[in-house]
DNA sequence: GTGAAAGCGCTAACAT
DNA sequence: ATGTTAGCGCTTTCAC
């Protein structure tokens, strides 16, 4: 406080230090151009009065405000848990500011979001987003931009490696004897849904196993539980599912229906989210590093933010990892002795 | 943009129509105090120019941001979704911004987190906070101030209804025949914790249940797990858990020591979280109106920050209700004929 | 290396 | 009801 009981500014702490607030200023912004004995005297002054700067005087004259956003697509879908610890560890070790804003699986919802975070933050991360390419792209046109598991021409983004985590998943079920396996899709709007799906269609053949599709409302427990009579109707021996959630959710619609797991179906679930592993079955699942994505996504946006030099490709992808649990085994009928097989990758 | 190739001013917007800055200023911030028609120039300008207010402007002249933040004290305990949830929609109903920052379950993470985005809010929300009374009042004298899931003295609250809570977990398991209850209990610094196991020691004589208590290591799924052997060494026929993430973990630890529940030992958990009803036994626990908690938490806030008259009472309370599933059962060798005894209040 | 002074975009007296 | 004007606290030329 200063003689009006107004928070220390720059002015008293310039008097206190008998210098100029320019002085001042630069022994904070700028602290090669000042002096060592100038920025011990005004650090000293500072400390004396608890001066702290105004962010919102900086983020006037600067233009730049020390914070990012974070567009997730749903908070409450524990794939996030790891991806938001990733950015917000990563940001504030950088001395940045993160602003969570909640898409509510809605691509509405989402565009609001993004418009009133955007004035405010340096930069955006949008993971998962479910915008049109094209939305995205005004957003990269008004702020340095990094995308989350999806891929958007021209802008950078950070993915986990798909085809890889497909593959481990289809030679796990080969390796247990499968011959064919259904996919319980997700959103529309998903990319990473049609990256997992082309996956499926393209390997497939490779491990000589047959594929269907089948849709789901919505990527949550309960859109898998209602897909379950759907799912049934096809009388697979394996699914993989678009996610954990939904996997969790068609686990449950089985349970319902009587259908044993892994002996009637095995199923496979994509992130490796809080809960896989305490359903039952436990779930196997394709792991992503979430927490490596959001630390990830945050430096990258912090090179585009200071226009430093980036990686030639503006995809990073990092590595997925089979984690098999109950959910999985051999094939009803296939006359394999082996209840768990090989595990992929 | 206007000609310097910048986002267009009040400037811009003032000479477009023909009017005084101050005027457009007005016609913005308080919108009464022009005339309709005026209004309705200024609009179009504005339109036709697309001017946003700049936020860091008007923070600097007012002192006021129109952000908000909400510290929980882990995003990964699912029980935080319904309270992000709800502060959010109410806060961008009321339009404000939501920042969120995460204290990682460690007291010291969230002293940081708070320092640093209390100069950026205008208010601040404290989601089961692990801070001590006396820091909480420090930061309620920067800042309005509003707590939930614990009451500190001097700041408002909201908070759910603990003993009603309690009282029905214990009828319900007095109904089944149960003699005795252990508590496993929660985090030291918890309020809430403290609240529950103080309803417990109350409330239990009521019921003619005896009580006993169990620390554990962390609030979590692992600590649960961890707490499992310090459980049984009790040999209690039935556990309430200070939340359901402990009592998913314990059940877990149970099945490890193939410990059958509910036949051998019932479990009620708090919260009623995402996960508690797919673990196996599904989890009986004390359900919290989260959302409700976020929303109201929000506009008591709104009510600090502008001065509104307050409720006379600085504790709001919220009604729990008990949700009965599979990890509670009558007493191992009760007698009793009942699978599953009336629910409590 | 340090000081002086202008101005970022907005709001709030004050004046008319 | 609208215009004029003076800052809010900071950074940034531009001098020295």
């Amino acid at each position: 406080m200063n003689a009006a009981g107004r928070p220390p500014t720059i002015y008293d702490v310039a008097r206190l230090a008998g210098v100029a607030p320019s002085t001042v200023s630069r022994a904070f912004s700028r602290p090669g151009r000042v002096s060592s004995q100038m920025a011990a005297r005004v650090q000293a002054a500072a400390n004396e009065l608890g001066y702290r700067a105004n962010a919102a005087a900086r983020a006037l004259q600067t233009g730049r405000t020390a914070t990012i956003g974070l567009v997730v697509s749903d908070v409450t879908n524990p794939v996030h848990f790891g991806i938001i610890r990733g950015v917000e560890e990563a940001a504030s070790q950088a001395g940045y500011t993160m602003l969570l804003a909640d898409a509510q699986e809605s691509e509405p919802h989402e565009r609001t979001a993004v418009e009133r975070l955007l004035p405010g933050v340096d930069g955006v991360v949008l993971a998962s987003s479910r915008m049109s390419d094209r939305a995205i792209r005004a957003v990269a046109k008004q702020r340095p931009l990094v995308v989350l598991n999806r891929v958007v021409p021209g802008s950078r983004s950070v993915v986990s490696d798909t085809e890889a985590g497909v593959r481990s998943a289809l030679a796990h079920l080969h390796g247990l004897g499968h011959r064919s396996v259904t996919y319980l899709a997700g959103p529309e709007a998903s990319w990473a849904d049609g990256r997992r799906w082309r996956a499926l269609l393209d390997l497939g053949p490779e491990f000589g196993l047959r594929t269907a599709r089948v849709a789901s409302s919505a990527p949550t427990v309960s859109g898998g539980l209602a897909a379950a009579r759907d799912v049934l109707r096809l009388r697979p021996t394996a699914v993989i599912a678009y996610n954990d959630l939904l996997g969790i959710g068609l686990l449950r619609g089985l349970a319902e229906a009587e259908v044993r797991v892994p002996e009637q179906i095995s199923v496979v679930g994509f992130d490796n989210i809080f809960g896989s592993d305490f359903c039952t079955p436990a779930l196997t699942t394709v792991a992503a590093p979430l927490r490596a994505i959001g630390t990830e996504a945050f430096w990258e946006l912090h090179r585009l933010i200071d226009r430093q030099p980036l990686r030639t490709h503006p995809v990073l992808t990092l590595p997925t990892q089979l984690v098999v649990r109950d959910s999985t085994g051999v094939r009803a009928g296939s006359g394999s002795r082996r209840r768990k097989a090989a595990e992929g990758t």
